[in-house]
DNA sequence: ACTGTTAGTGTCAGCGCTAACGCGAGCTTC
DNA sequence: GAAGCTCGCGTTAGCGCTGACACTAACAGT
């Protein structure tokens, strides 16, 4: 039963002061045994920690971030989670970042990326310790506030030489120029594609393009959707691709989920894959392996993205100097039974 | 150039107390401005908004949560995100909360929610305003945990009467038996179940099994794997049953993955479905419809489950009244061709 | 004229924590 | 044995914001 009268607007609950004089110690070499053990005393150590047990103090990092600046708090911007593309990346990031002492808050962008400015203040007002993109960056009001932010930036999922801070990504273009090239070997000659209308769609429907041109290839009909796909919007752009009366051989499909939704058309109208059309898709989801026919994909490491920038971030946010800024993770093209 | 000299601690960012400077009022005024527009008159406002646009100032919510106790955070655990079953409610959670001002820090606490109790440690020393929670909750300390919090609890996607606070969910025993009486009303008498063995999926094979054995069919083969489920370990289980000797005329899983994987299974051993082997799934994916043959499943509302559980959350923070405590959503048997 | 009320703004103190520096004890060094 | 160092802990002063209350002006009621 304490007489003091706590002002009228302390909260009540256990706070480090109240450790503090359970312990018999300052306040401040509470604050020491959780975040730099290593400046105090076994001894000393121990009676904290017994105090931190029986009070059932729960840090309030609200106050420790205002106090050192240090948040604690990284930030990730994607425009969905919905589709596990995305939802790997997020996991390995927080798994990664989790370990550290890191939490890490999600912002979704949603497609159109049209509150992307709204939601960064919204989240550069908790001070973050670092920030993760998805794709690159375009709006200069977006820019200029990550820069004012000075924190680190990682941008994933996409490539530029000349990144607002750091990259961890691969070139869209040059996965379409790939897809392009191999169709092509494979002797496919009468090609179409069926793609979200997100930038990064775009690019790798320009690698294609560019691709297929350079052997002679110009009129390709291109089906864009609105980010992003699912196996339904592919089964439909596949029906409408077909109803117009285009005969293609060989569909490259922006995700795998839309490809799915090709091969699912394609079946329904009797036709075989990839005897009279091949269909090739592009993430190698956990399902790709498994469709009938198995499907020939590109396989980029999602989880492998959230690790690296994970410790990029980490590398920064610790002054350690971290790898290097720019890092291309590349992509694989996974043949499969569908082309 | 200003000849004030700051204190080494101040982080050199634009304050409240500049933009009140430069708008010639005090910082409270501009704190009202922010937050509690109704208090101030237009003339204020005007040249507040004006400073706050020229400065480029970007608030402080650590400060401010630290100030007001109020963080304007809600933290949402989930068991992972990569399947999209709860990557939906997420998002509509997000969705509904951001337009309300807040943001969700997101917690994923893995299958087996090993590390449940020290992610809910390091989440309650944000100081959120709310707490949801995937599943009701077992373990003591996380209980009390969370009442010590003193903040609004939603449990979702399970059902109990007696939930710490607030619950938005569905019997997963009832879903068991549903699928049961359906399968029996359908004819089938020769059962199996594919299903993770997570605490959900074990009420779900409760009710399975409590329904047959009303219908006197009691040897159920039941292969059980690591949650959550894939396509890859829904077709290796299907395999294994097979392999064993069993002969299913319908196999119940615990997920629409699992059962794709099944399909795929039983197609390449040359089975007809629903002829040879019927199949059932559960969540109702979005690729759900399409498979072939479309896939029989319990559909849930994922992005319900979110909507409603944000919005008994708002009600609570806001101290309005809320609906009621605990909401059962249900759930729907879908029936396609599968079966 | 006096009191009461309301609207709009300001003053003050403090939320819970940590950076920076201070200080004494115990040691080494020459 | 005085100076200098290291180690472990304490004192002080904020971090940037908002709650509580104070104050003033304008107006209404009696």
């Amino acid at each position: 039963m304490s007489r003091s009268t706590p002002s009228s607007r302390s909260s009540g609950s256990v706070t480090l002061s109240d450790v503090a004089k359970l312990a018999g110690v300052s306040p401040i070499t509470v604050s020491r045994v959780l975040n730099r053990p290593e400046l105090v005393t076994p001894d000393t150590m121990e009676v904290v920690r017994e105090a931190i047990a029986r009070t059932g103090y729960v840090p309030n990092m609200l106050a420790g971030g205002l106090a050192s600046k240090r948040s604690r708090l990284v930030a990730a911007l994607f425009p969905t989670i919905a589709s596990s593309m995305f939802a790997e990346t997020m996991e390995a990031l927080t798994d990664r970042l989790g370990e550290a002492g890191y939490q890490v808050l999600l912002g979704l962008s949603g497609y159109p990326a049209a509150r992307e400015d709204d939601l960064l203040e919204a989240i550069l007002s908790r001070r973050p310790d670092g920030i993760l993109l998805t794709g690159i960056v375009h709006s200069a009001s977006t820019r200029q506030k990550l820069l004012a932010a000075k924190i680190p930036v990682v941008e994933i999922w996409d490539y530029t030489p000349t990144p607002i801070d750091m990259l961890v990504g691969f070139s869209h273009e040059r996965v379409g120029e790939a897809v392009g090239d191999y169709l092509i070997a494979k002797g496919y000659r009468r090609l179409a594609m069926i793609g979200g209308d997100d930038d990064r769609a775009m690019q790798r429907r320009k690698g294609f393009l560019s691709s297929l041109a350079g052997h002679g290839i110009e009129d390709v009909p291109t089906m864009a959707i609105p980010a992003p796909g699912s196996l339904r919007t592919g089964r439909q752009q596949m029906a409408r691709l077909l109803d117009e009366g285009h005969r293609p051989d060989a569909v490259f499909c922006n995700s795998d989920a839309l490809a799915q939704g090709v091969l699912a058309e394609a079946q329904s109208r009797g036709m075989s894959v990839p005897g009279d059309v091949a269909v090739m898709g592009f993430g190698d989801l956990d399902f790709s392996p498994y469709t009938f026919p198995a499907l020939t994909t590109v396989r980029i490491d999602r989880r492998g993205i959230g690790r690296i920038a994970a410790e990029a971030m980490l590398a920064r946010m610790e002054g350690r100097a971290g790898p290097e800024k720019v890092l291309d993770v590349g992509f694989e093209v996974i043949e499969r039974e569908s082309t």
